[in-house]
DNA sequence: GTCTATACCGTGATAGAC
DNA sequence: GTCTATCACGGTATAGAC
């Protein structure tokens, strides 16, 4: 059942399945149109990934790993550079949330699109639970630890609940769902990363510091 | 094609699609399965809302203006009780998220069904700018109004953006996705809405603060 | 007016021939 | 790797029962 190794027309089934998924979700799209979309024959997706369901998956865990490892560099960099008293609040979040912002501004649409599709995956009381814990929890779990050290005082519950709060306002920004765009009456746009995550760094690290520095 | 009255299995039809449209999403349920879940046959549905685009319709605006006049209430009753000097950041968020908690604690499981679609909604890149605008953003204007009054030197984007990150934590919340529970080994859960909307308040109202003080 | 049984017809996933 | 056939399922319309 086909090797893993790049064919052209292999990657560009993944591509389009990555922009129609994170459009129409897993339900809302059919082969056929991904095959459409790519240009190739229907029989080719099951050819190189089996089921749909195989070729979710495949499309979900193709870029996972960069982003976990570009994630971790930044972190890592981020607690060198800090020393022993360890990095800020801010600078932890910083390294969570711009890997995302490089990733979404380079020219390369893809990184858009899958974005979007981790979106609708971690919001989603079906595929979150799921699929998101086994690809990302190990590596959040040292971003909690960063941020315990950096707030000493936080019950547990309380990181987690930031956490979950900072993982919430991420998610619709990589939806890109335009509502903002919307609402403000043109002032904001769901295609400016950069100011949404301008934003969201001092918002968030001042949740963290308000919700996590009493015991 | 029928009238508006409440007919016990319309109910019905509306109660089970609300829950399955949460969970699967538009394209993941089917007419049929619905019918089944209801007990009534599959015509049943057409009868009473026509397309199945429009029970999806009927189901999310079946509740929304009641939502919306719950939280205008909330809003209103903060506003007086505040007087002249206007309502602090704290208690304009607090009106806005604890009709939601009201709704999801009452025995009526409905609402929890109906918040997590909600969610689903405004998180997709396709529902989100058809169907949560027409719905919410008025209400959402004039908090918005009310958070100008409580941060004069805000700027307008940062006003925006901040609401756009309290958008994204409250509908991770209401999502219900399981996914913190895991992550914080149980100490923490999605179906724990007290203690959800007990850290996003103060999370919110600093992030706002620290964001929107600054002109 | 409310509801059921059934039929229609397009579409989708997938297997198997080539 | 590609093309085609199969077969189940889905949305919806219709006829008529209660």
């Amino acid at each position: 059942m086909a090797q893993k190794r790049a064919s052209p027309k292999r990657e560009r089934i993944l591509d389009v399945a990555e922009e129609l998924f994170a459009l129409h979700g897993f339900d809302g799209v059919t082969i056929r149109q991904i095959a459409a979309g790519a240009e190739v024959d229907v029989a080719l997706a099951s050819y190189h990934f089996g089921k749909k369901l195989e070729l979710f998956q495949a499309v979900f865990e193709r870029r996972a790993m960069l982003l976990n490892n570009s994630r971790r560099d930044a972190l890592h960099a981020c607690q060198k550079e800090a020393g022993k008293k360890g990095p800020t609040v801010e600078q932890i979040i910083e390294s969570f949330l711009r890997p995302l912002e490089l990733a979404q501004e380079t020219g390369d649409a893809g990184w858009r699109h899958y974005l979007a599709l981790v979106a609708y995956v971690n919001n989603s009381p079906y595929w979150g639970p799921r699929m998101m814990s086994s690809a990302f929890d190990p590596l959040v779990g040292e971003y909690i630890e960063a941020l315990r050290k950096a707030l000493p005082k936080a019950r547990d519950e309380s990181l987690y609940w930031c956490y979950h709060n900072l993982s919430g306002a991420l998610t619709l920004t990589l939806a890109q769902t335009g509502r903002i765009d919307r609402l403000s009456g043109g002032k904001c746009l769901s295609s400016d990363f950069q100011a949404a995550y301008d934003h969201m760094i001092p918002f968030v690290a001042a949740g963290f510091r308000e919700v996590c520095n009493t015991p």
